[in-house]
DNA sequence: GGACGACATGTCGGACACTGACATATGGAG
DNA sequence: CTCCATATGTCAGTGTCCGACATGTCGTCC
């Protein structure tokens, strides 16, 4: 029932979690990695937005054995990496799209 | 000055000027037509848009000799171009970097 | 000539995401 | 013991998008 597009910041959150489970400082340097330092989420992004796909039923908390720090580790649930999947269907198809649309104009 | 990303409205619009200098309406069909009647922008979202473009110089106003209807041509300016194609650019690499982190998780 | 739908541009309030600043606490290194 | 990286969170401000409303023209059909 969501309606895609996603922003930058989600999009690299999922990323990072379709990877492996992580906990959000984690994802935090993560995204700051895979996006070339060029992405670096403040924290409020990035809490934000993990309650929102948590709500959405994306992601889901993972039950943790004994880890002394406190880590919230999410992962991503079959419906979050059936949308993600679906949401970079998407973008491939737009940047195809761009790609012609450019290179038809500098001719 | 103006960082990237571009929203997908955004972008979709300029993608629409890139093929041809075109009025408001105009680009609110092309939009609908090229994004395969997924997107149908707003005219709030649409004059809203060109306003903050011309104000940024991405687009300018086209002078025209006569035209009965009361329409308003706008075109890509040289910066808009070159800054529409640094953002297909990361486009292109973020999608790259989405399909290899999608299909890595599914072995 | 009158009605109606496509064309054409615009404004405005509400909803919502992103940002930067602030707050708090723990672990390890020196 | 001090400092920094780790770790999570809140909040006010800002900007964008959307849907609704407003206004007017042009062409066509009856």
């Amino acid at each position: 029932m969501e309606q895609l597009p996603l922003s930058e910041p989600v999009l690299l959150v999922l990323l990072s979690l379709a990877e492996q489970p992580r906990h959000g400082y984690s994802i935090l340097k993560d995204v700051e990695q895979i996006s070339g330092g060029r992405v670096v989420l403040s924290t409020g992004t990035l809490y934000g937005a993990l309650q929102r796909l948590l709500g959405q039923g994306w992601i889901e908390r993972q039950v943790e054995n004994e880890s002394s720090r406190d880590r919230r580790v999410y992962r991503l649930t079959s419906r979050g990496r059936r949308n993600l999947q679906s949401e970079v269907a998407r973008m491939e198809q737009l940047t195809k799209l761009a790609s012609l649309r450019i290179a038809r104009s500098e001719v």
